[in-house]
DNA sequence: CTATGTTCTTCTCAGGTTGAGTTTTACTCA
DNA sequence: TGAGTAAAACTCAACCTGAGAAGAACATAG
């Protein structure tokens, strides 16, 4: 952008510390979205070393001067080109996608190429298409959440585990913990949903990202009692694939950015210490 | 760490992004503390272009090769640097400081020099010090936070502003309100008072950090009733400065990393849309 | 068409938590 | 010794939550 004024050019060229101190940055992305009931998340399988025919999060070096970018415009750049999906598309299934920056991940040794750090984001969608790999990913697919192993109290599937490259399984954790702790006080379960949705499918989601089952009944209650969590449209759902009962009412997300009071999720006895 | 093997090494030389792309990394540090009842942050005078003469938060380049560290080292580092404490020194002032990554700043542009991104940490003590200014900064000294004039309602000083280098306004910003956040659901208020402390002692720490005054009452009540925030020592404070009533009961922080119930601030309706 | 099962939605109620205020107690200061 | 102050404990109404039950609307099997 700006330059500095001629006279500092000097002074400050001798304190360059790329010409003695290199690090290199990436971005790397925990993309979530659900898929039949299950929580899953977005891996590539690496074409190259170090850790090939490893899985992996999708991600990749940030552009730093030619075509400089924001780290949240990398996170999409790296993510629509793991997916083949136009980053840009209006109306596309890129458009709805919900990111922010999860954490930064520095230690050193985490690549054994060199040294890099990771900026690490976190990306929510309804339901993304399968993936066609594209980039430097061998493959890419979307895999449950539930199939790692991830040292989570139950629901893992012992055997099934693969380990992901370099940290990305700590990466990965800290994503989950941490949309899971965002349903709590933010609206944003209402990203896993299609525009218009319904109570159940909303709970749904909740179920299905922490875990647990909800009662029906009181959840119902505290969505519509917080204020600007939903709005009704008016409409009711047709029926597909339900097995019975009333046609459930759509709504669609409100304008509240914080729920409150929170929707506290159950059983956080263990982690309290 | 580990190097590859031999055989990719030729491989991996074609792809250096540092060949092309040029990024450099820094880390910043929020360091808050409270003297005389004031929100505190420590900021530096810039010696050196660009911003030269204006007051910033302190921090400094990463060190990747040479005596490659760790983020929240190099955090520490600097706060150490530029305040001339021992970042290590048992029992010293800087061995109870808690210190957490808060997010990290990319735009472009942001450092009229080169391509910088920045790693910004929030660091939390019990009153420091005055900082004695070593590394290259002209200056460094507390400033209270409420003389910054940070666009939060109320509490500002106006005409006292001084503006931050780079973007370090918005980054003080971000971890104040992280702060307060935390206040909420983590014992980290703790990390504010000495390792001895009372209850009225703890609300100051509250009121202060929000910025509103806490129902003197229903604070104890609550600080007691949650489960593993603080413990009783048996002891009382003494009386210094204190301008009469009983002497209040000294505790100690408890074993919980999470509050819950959490300890909810009052009036944050306007936050919520 | 009827019976049965499913599920959305509303209701009830006991228990806990919160906000606001009051009372008691213990201390300082003039 | 009396007035002022603040810690700590108590009271009470309002609210919120978890658990269960009931009603209503629909699908499906016979």
């Amino acid at each position: 952008m700006n330059q500095p004024p001629q006279d500092e050019r000097e002074f400050l060229a001798a304190y360059d510390p790329r010409a003695y101190d290199p690090v290199s940055v990436t971005v790397d992305v925990v993309a979530l979205t659900i898929r039949d009931g299950a929580l899953n998340v977005l891996l590539v399988r690496r074409g190259q070393a170090p850790f090939a025919g490893m899985w992996a999060l999708p991600g990749g070096f940030v552009r730093g001067v030619t075509d400089a970018e924001d780290l949240a415009s990398a996170a999409r750049r790296e993510l629509a080109e793991e997916t083949g999906l136009d980053p840009d598309a209006a109306g596309g299934p890129l458009e709805r996608l919900h990111l922010e920056q999860l954490a930064t991940y520095g230690a050193p040794g985490r690549d054994p190429r060199m040294r890099v750090i990771s900026v690490a984001h976190l990306a929510f969608a309804p339901a993304l298409p399968d993936p066609r790999a594209g980039g430097d990913a061998a493959e890419a697919t979307w895999v449950r959440v539930d199939s790692l192993g991830l040292s989570e109290a139950g629901a893992q599937h012992p055997g099934v585990t693969r380990a992901l490259a370099f940290d990305h399984a700590r990466i990965l954790a800290d994503g989950l913990e941490r949309a899971r702790g965002k349903l709590e006080y933010t609206p944003l379960a209402t990203a896993f949903c299609p525009p218009e949705f319904t109570v159940p499918e909303l709970r749904a989601v909740y179920e299905t990202v922490w875990g647990e089952e909800l009662h029906a009944g009181n959840f119902h209650r505290k969505v519509l009692s917080v204020p600007g969590f939903v709005e009704a449209t008016g409409g009711t759902a047709d029926r597909e694939g339900r097995r019975g009962g009333p046609r459930p009412k759509l709504y669609r997300a409100g304008d509240a950015r914080l729920l409150h009071p929170a929707l506290l999720r159950p059983s956080r006895e263990e982690e309290i210490r």
